[in-house]
DNA sequence: CTGAAAGCGCTAACAA
DNA sequence: TTGTTAGCGCTTTCAG
């Protein structure tokens, strides 16, 4: 390990000076300065990130913390955030909770404020009280998809319309004159999926037509959830001609139920899911949903928390995505005429 | 943010009791380690990690190379090696080279050594006198997933029997009775899955068979690869009765493919690949594949990291994985009587 | 059993 | 323009 002292003996000059022209600070004399630089050269030096963290008083990552990284979804964000955090100098760590609320805890101890300048959440399992002590001990707190734009929480986030996304899925299926639809509702009743509901429900007031309660289910964010689901629901109402779901992974799971029970998508039942995930590309038939901007998601959060460590954030601490878009693929058509 | 002294102050000792009693190191006696603990909970003082890795001349974090996380393969496997390295008390940074050789050695210039203390390398299109640069200054790397066991690379690394994997996934074409093959090869000719290809033209010669060169595909590792590959092959060699594909992606692509021709899957075409990523049991007719122990391996990567950043590390500094199995689900079947 | 002191490698005033 | 001097927060001998 080389050093900067090591440097700057090599270059007849003081580490305050090597340190100076490396990062160009101070005004050094271009005589130095190439001398520096040809030490450096020469003993292949490279600048120790934990110690100059210590001296700096920051600490040279950002965290991202995810429920699990092998969840379809957060690669992507994962990708989009890495990069973002790479532009500014920053590495990024990621979190693997596994929903477990005391590994969340454990995370934001161990790292908040010490190896990570800031946190990024997608999904802690943990309280906004706690995640607000982590914030006053220093270590700024962005929440991403926050899921309702117009509740702002009382932490920094970054929203999607996630009740924009479940409006555009149902008045799609209501478009193609869907009547009887069926619901599957990726979290827990009042969940986090409960906006995206919330606007496929508002859509089919919109359109006169009321959602009955016991055509939905409230179920685990998985394709085997969706899976499961779809097959009772066929099962308890016949007349089912769609499928709305929350979220693209039980929608998945849908479409394998409808072709397991011998049914064709979309030509017996439509289905169409909300994110726009890899896999949605690639299913045959390949999945109508509503996409969020993931990538655009990820690039903010990052933005805003750099701004937040950085104290130069302006009062507005929620910003919102570009609103989901309806990507139209071949699971869904036009209701076949009875 | 709440100081080791200022702890030491609080509860009348000094910093380096308090230290000791934080890592039960140094015998302390049991009034005073009261004393300071009950100073810890009051102040909830945290340790700085950034400070104690420079006062321990270690890292804290371990880091992940990979060419993008959002590749379906990796996130399982950087969940296994995350969870790992937590079990040692390390926190793992993702590295997304986008296979450009400039950032990855960018990665490994700026945090080999100074934020990270090792480096699992998944493919870095980096030659293996650069690696062993990195690792002559002092962070150990380990290559996951190498090719051939039985061709040890001239640094550390875990090796899947990648050629087994081939023959096995041949095989098991060969007992269903196909004899007209096509294959996809998931990278340049020689390239990385040159030993999965082997092993399947070994299975073929096994049984007698010879496989015409020109019914292989040398294609990128993505489904639309595979996808517009198949039919190439399809459209050329009518024949064809199975497709082998070195990894799930493109078998996946083929699968589509298929079905987009109006054939079926496995009826008309059987289609294995291997890996055994997610969605090889979500997609229709569920992929039969080999599967690759990507948790497995991602343990052992870690642990020879470690074992090789503690300088224990015994000498054999290659090991071999858990065997690649087959995986029979619905894309393969036997062959139909002409 | 506890304290004093040096130092990890670097940065950041402040002097010279 | 360059050097000096303190630290950053923690660990770790080595005395006491």
């Amino acid at each position: 390990m080389t050093t900067l002292s090591e440097v700057a003996r090599l270059a007849g000059v003081t580490s305050a000076t090597v340190s100076n022209v490396l990062r160009q600070r101070g005004k050094v004399g271009e005589q130095t300065r190439q001398r520096v630089l040809a030490a450096v050269e020469e003993l292949g030096y490279r600048p120790h990130l934990t110690a100059r963290a210590l001296a700096e008083g920051r600490a040279p990552t950002l965290a991202l913390m995810v429920s699990s990284i092998a969840n379809p979804f957060y690669p992507e964000f994962a990708l989009a955030a890495e990069r973002a955090a790479r532009a500014h100098g920053r590495f990024l760590i990621v979190c693997n909770t596994n929903d477990d609320p005391e590994t969340g805890r454990a995370y934001l101890d161990q790292i908040a404020g010490t190896l990570s300048d800031g946190v990024l959440i997608m999904n802690a399992n943990l309280s906004i009280d706690e995640l607000k002590k982590t914030e006053q001990r220093g270590a700024p707190v962005v929440l991403c998809m926050w899921e309702k734009p117009d509740a702002p929480p009382e932490l920094p986030c970054i929203a999607v319309d996630f009740h924009q996304a479940g409006a555009v899925a149902g008045r799609h299926l209501l478009a193609l004159g869907h009547r009887h639809i069926g619901a599957l509702v990726g979290s827990k009743k009042g969940g986090i999926h409960a906006e995206r509901y919330r606007g496929y429900i508002d859509a089919c007031a919109e359109a006169g037509i009321r959602h009955p309660q016991n055509r939905t289910r409230f179920i685990a964010d998985t394709v085997e959830a969706g899976y499961q689901a779809t097959r009772e629901l066929l099962a308890a109402f016949p007349q089912l001609t769609a499928i709305f779901a929350s979220n693209d992974l039980p929608a998945l799971g849908a479409m394998n139920a409808i072709a397991d029970m011998g049914l064709n998508v979309p030509h017996d039942i439509s289905v169409i899911g909300i994110t726009d995930i890899q896999w949605a590309r690639v299913s045959r038939p390949a999945l109508t949903t509503v996409a969020v901007p993931t990538a655009g998601a990820a690039e903010m959060a990052i933005e805003l928390l750099l701004s937040l460590i950085n104290r130069s954030s302006p009062s507005p601490t929620m910003r919102v995505t570009a609103t989901p878009q309806l990507v139209e693929r071949a699971s869904t058509a036009a209701v076949r005429s009875a």
